[in-house]
RNA sequence: GCCGGAGUGGUGGAACUGGUAGACGCGCUGGACUCAAAAUCCAGUAAGCCCUGCGCUUGUGAGAGUUCGAUUCUCUCCUCCGGCACCA
């Protein structure tokens, strides 16, 4: 009798009984060593995409292949609830964005449930819940009380589609990262997070993180931008007030010709008064700020005006001119630059366009340079000339030189600069979390007491379809009273960035139902960091610093110890169809739900593992998702075709070992099962590599079908054969079952084994089984492969220099040649090197 | 401009520290089974060459180099992707 392979009925039962014997549940308590696996968690949009599906197929398989060998297993997982999406679905469908979130969210984790992932459910957290935002409230505050916290009203990135404030990380190619929107400059109050307090501590700690890619390490570090330099205070000729500069190179400190401030600079219209270029100035200043960000960056011209100033070289003397300059950027360093038209680029070209001197103070070992045939500046190393007690020094040791003088005398000092700026995280939108904040009149500004957390988000808000804030609105929600005074106050009506949540969601996963503090240090402690994490390279900056960041927070307040969140980083590729991002707009959406009802989730998981290596783009494949499901059922074919012989056959070892004595063929398949396990285990250890895992077993169920083909007659067979079949297949098996979880589970029962496959230990290979008596050497001539040769795994090297000597292909070539070298590498090849 | 990563058959992708290039899958071709088809099974499948055979030549983006031997190491260049970009 034939048994189908009812993929539907099969994984509804694995799941259901999985589910009711709580396989998954990670202990807090067992001695055994832990292992925290974590997929980045998804917004509740809606449905599940393929993006999805492969970042947690991956990490599914870790999740399984780690519990097999051992470990204490975490893996949760949970929901980024908050966000703009709900709000336009409210205005769109009239829901209500809690209610449109938490029926997503019940959607969504029956998808999940339907791929038969592994989780925890147990752990499960959803960010919009009050008892989850409420310690997020609480670290805020705790925050604010070490200084970490800050307002201050600023320039900042204004989303015209969302209708809010975004960080500095949000704005991608001058516009906004989730809805592609133009971005404007808005003058507005807000909250910030001192991120740059952490800046050398998160650029160091990427030394430490091996397991990372080294893409993102990049990434994080060319975000953070170091610099290392010195402040010099240029005195104005007046001898009022003195422009502060910011340079890394000062050692070229005697080549400065003139000085560059920012239009925004806030001396710069106060340079200009009484100078006759007041006007010019206020026209240039007035011009630059028209100039939408977007724009600025691509403008490379370098345009400026005199201020009608003059500042004093320190050093020199010399009077130099200062200029409102287009190209220098207000937010970084001071704002002001010393301007070496010799050494700098950018100061070169503002040279020339104003006709003002350059001097060169550096000279290249090469070739020396002049100004008046300069057509650039240069920016190497070099001596020193003309720069008084310090001409004839290499640059680099002029550098320190040089910055030392003027910290003697008091000009100037040692200064590292960082381009990472402060993390703003007020939103002006509804669904998130309340900032925990009151304004009073008389007391100013006053966090709301510990105590009275959380701040509710009140659902009885009304959504402005213009998309303004609805709590600022909200009477019921911002009249309140003031913690100090008791007087009347309004509450802080923006709620926080959304990346907020997600920087420490992994430590909540510890102690989810933790209801007296945020986070069971003991149990934080227990499983942080986690050991392997995995998403999208899209968060290389945002969330993965944010994290870093968090993390080190909460450390230094001493709510954990890990000073990293995420010891092992897999960035997963982007699921392609016809070589293109999947989307609606461009209808090439493969939709999950139909391919599990089509072919299985077995069928799915196994394709997206199979398609291509983790971290690489994977291209969808119609045809390579029925191919997957004909190896699928080839396996179940190969174990219900022979169920009977197959179950009575006993795996031991001394029944196996007998039967390949007796035949070569067979031990050639118990060679081949054990090279497997040794391949398929490096494979998902070392690299993560699926794929060609994946492709090992099949090479092992090929094998053995077309051993089992070969014969017309099975009842003909040598008995001999099914032990070592029955080994073949329950490695296959095991081996296959963290990637294909439901259908390894049922054939191992059928096959007779008791419970489920995934509480069985992880298979180790067998050495001496996977050595064959005879090896395969290659044998070329001059490099060029001319034969094959067989010999007996101990043979010497005259054996196999003679034996390949007699090789048909080798004689043809070797023939009536002198043999001027051989060259042999034991157990590889032998190269005859000919005249 | 700077910093990463990648270029391998018709196609997705293999090849561990330099040692048989193209594993595995898809597609395609032929055959078996069938009245026929689907499914399945078997065989073949880098290109070119006299296809006379298990024969020869070329071939991992292009060009050079190191080596007995290079997809792998070095240099130059080209293309694509990603990140940063007037950061002083």
């Amino acid at each position: 009798m034939e048994l189908r392979y009812s993929f539907a009925d099969i994984e509804k039962r694995c799941q259901d009984q999985w589910e009711a014997r709580g396989l998954f549940k990670a202990s807090d308590d067992s001695p055994a060593q832990r292992y925290y696996v974590l997929e980045m968690f998804p917004y509740p949009s809606g449905r599940i995409h393929m993006g999805h599906v492969r970042n947690y197929t991956i990490g599914d398989v870790v999740a399984r292949y780690k519990r097999m060998l051992g470990f204490n297993v975490l893996h949760p997982m949970g929901w980024d609830a908050f966000g703009l999406p709900a709000e336009n679905a409210a205005i769109k469908h009239g829901t209500h964005p809690a209610r449109w979130t938490y029926e997503n969210i019940d959607y969504m984790r029956r998808q999940l449930k339907r791929l038969g992932l592994s989780y925890d459910w147990s752990r499960e957290v959803a960010t919009c819940a009050p008892e989850y935002y409420r310690w997020e409230q609480f670290f805020f505050l705790e925050m604010y009380e070490r200084g970490l916290v800050y307002r201050k009203k600023s320039k900042v990135n204004w989303c015209e589609g969302c209708q809010t404030v975004l960080a500095n990380e949000q704005v991608e190619e001058g516009g906004c990262w989730r809805c592609g929107g133009q971005v404007v400059e808005r003058e507005l109050d807000g909250w910030f997070f001192k991120i740059t307090g952490y800046a050398e501590e998160l650029l160091n700690g990427c030394g430490g993180l091996p397991g990372w890619p080294e893409k993102v390490l990049t990434m994080q570090r060319n975000w953070i931008g170091r610099s290392e330099g010195a402040e010099i205070g240029f005195r104005l000729e007046d001898g009022r007030k003195e422009i502060t500069v910011f340079t890394t190179r000062p050692d070229t400190l005697f080549g400065v010709t003139f000085i560059s401030i920012s239009p925004e600079h806030p001396m710069a219209t106060e340079l200009s008064r009484d100078t006759g270029q007041c006007e010019a100035v206020s026209a240039f200043i007035e011009q630059c700020s028209m100039i939408p960000p977007k724009e600025r960056r691509d403008l490379k011209e370098k345009k400026g005006v005199f201020t009608g100033a003059f500042a004093i070289h320190p050093l020199t003397g010399r009077r130099l001119p200062v200029y409102v300059a287009n190209f220098v950027l207000m937010e970084y360093g001071t704002g002001a630059v010393m301007a070496v038209p010799a050494h700098d680029q950018r100061d070169f070209e503002f040279a020339k366009e104003y006709g003002l001197p350059v001097s060169v103070v550096i000279q290249p070992e090469a070739m020396p340079i002049q100004p008046e045939v300069m057509d650039g500046a240069w920016e190497g190393r070099g001596r020193l000339v003309d720069s008084g007690p310090f001409s004839g020094m290499w640059s680099e040791e002029a550098k320190g030189a040089i910055t030392r003088r003027l910290e003697e005398e008091g000009i100037g000092r040692r200064k590292v600069t960082y381009r990472l700026r402060d993390w703003g995280i007020s939103r002006q939108r509804y669904w998130g979390a309340p900032i925990p904040m009151v304004y009073c009149e008389k007391c100013g500004v006053a966090p709301v007491p510990k105590e009275e957390l959380p701040v509710i988000l009140p659902c009885d808000a009304q959504i402005d379809p213009q998309g303004r804030s609805p709590l600022a609105g909200l009477e019921s929600f911002y009249r309140t009273v003031c913690p100090k005074c008791k007087g009347e106050a309004r509450r802080e009506t923006d709620t926080m960035d959304t990346f907020v949540e997600s920087s420490w969601y992994f430590a909540r996963y510890a102690c989810p139902n933790e209801d007296t503090k945020p986070l069971d240090r003991r149990l934080v402690d227990k499983w942080l960091p986690v050991d392997q994490y995995i998403g999208g390279v899209e968060h290389a900056i945002l969330h993965l610093l944010y994290s870093r960041f968090f993390t080190k927070v909460l450390r230094d307040i001493g709510w954990l110890s890990a000073g990293e969140p995420f010891k092992n980083l897999l960035t997963q590729g982007m699921v392609l169809k016809e070589g293109a991002k999947m989307s609606k707009s461009k209808g090439n959406v493969v939709d999950p739900d139909e391919m599990i009802k089509a072919y299985g989730a077995d069928t799915v998981r196994l394709f997206i593992l199979f398609a291509a290596p983790p971290e690489k783009d994977l291209e969808w494949s119609d045809q390579g998702i029925e191919g997957s499901y004909r190896f699928l059922q080839r396996l179940w074919r190969l174990v219900t075709n022979n169920i009977e012989v197959l179950k009575d056959a006993k795996v031991d070892r001394r029944i196996i070992l007998a039967s390949v004595e007796r035949l070569p063929e067979l031990k050639v398949i118990r060679q081949k099962t054990h090279q497997t396990i040794a391949r398929v285990t490096e494979d998902i250890e070392k690299r993560l590599h699926f794929n060609t895992a994946i492709s090992s077993v099949m090479e092992l169920v090929n094998e053995c079908t077309a051993y089992l083909n070969r014969f017309e007659d099975p009842a003909k067979m040598d008995a001999g054969v099914w032990p070592v079949m029955r080994e073949a297949v329950d490695a296959a098996l095991l081996l296959l079952s963290p990637m294909v979880p439901h259908i390894t589970d049922e054939l191992w029962r059928l096959i007779g084994h008791e419970g489920h496959i995934c509480l069985e230990p992880w298979l180790k290979a067998d050495e001496e089984a996977m050595l064959s008596e005879t090896m395969s050497i290659v044998v070329q001539v001059n490099g060029r492969l001319r034969g094959e040769i067989r010999v007996s795994r101990d043979a010497g090297g005259k054996t196999i220099e003679s034996e390949a000597l007699s090789d048909p292909g080798v004689k043809r070539h070797t023939a009536g040649k002198d043999i001027k070298k051989v060259i042999h590498v034991p157990g590889r090849l032998v190269n005859f090197i000919v005249a």
